[in-house]
DNA sequence: GTCCTGACGTTACACATGTAGCGTCAGGGT
DNA sequence: ACCCTGACGCTACATGTGTAACGTCAGGAC
């Protein structure tokens, strides 16, 4: 629980790695290249740099499985999409209060469940996040 | 109509330069830099940096009255963002088809009319910004 | 034992962004 | 006529981001 996984906002290109941790879960630098969408194309190496980067912002974890490392996202899928939720209402629409998440249904990165989920943290923790 | 204010993604601190045109009208670049929330901090120059990127992206337009350089939002509010809201949906939230905007009720730059607009918007033109 | 291959770490480089200073020129005050 | 002030145009510089190559080392192929 005393997960400090602050701030680190993540760019463009790190949402998608991201998101491809979500949808298959952990995986070695190659298992994750050869997953990403092809069309961004990247090429390995560009693959290895952005993971860098986002281990070194704490935005994906790293362990070493005999041997080969494999990476992770960090934080989960909904506490870090309430996060951003949150900053993109305030800062671009001034939308300050709690907000429905209620638009969100036709998400393909989301289950019904995790946009509840989201619902519910976007209530709740206003207050925290320094 | 023909308006090709294509794309153009406003930074956070041109946002902030955005909120201003939107709230109280064309300035020049004194006159907004009075406005901008204090908070931000920006030396008197950095607004006028800020500014004229912004006249490079095709941000904001500029006339000169009587001389002195007067500026203004290039592209409305509402249309703006609307482009925006529907990056950070698909991009961030893989939300593809039209998302009720709903949820932004809360707005303090948004009223009720122009929420009702941008949802149009939103519902409308999905298939033609690049 | 030698060599190839793939994983790793390191470094590079251009452009965007946040933040700000310097030099110049014109108009108004005295 | 001269100087001050403010507006403008240019330049600067650190950090973030997108994109990628180079060099090294270990384990398996032969």
């Amino acid at each position: 629980m005393a997960v400090k996984t602050r701030d680190a906002r993540p760019s463009d290109a790190e949402m998608e790695v991201l998101k491809a941790f979500w949808a298959h879960g952990d995986a070695s630098a190659r298992e994750l290249h050869d997953r990403l969408p092809a069309e961004l194309g990247w090429a390995y190496s560009t693959t290895r740099t952005v993971l860098e980067r986002m281990r070194a912002k704490g935005l994906v974890t790293r362990k070493a499985v005999h041997g080969l490392a494999v990476y992770g996202a960090a934080e989960g899928k909904v506490g870090l999409l309430a996060r951003m939720i949150r900053d993109f209402s305030h800062h671009v629409l001034g939308v300050d209060g709690p907000l429905p998440v209620s638009a969100f249904t036709g998400s393909t990165i989301l289950s019904k469940a995790e946009i509840a989920e989201l619902e519910a943290r976007l209530k709740d923790d206003a207050e925290d996040g320094r």
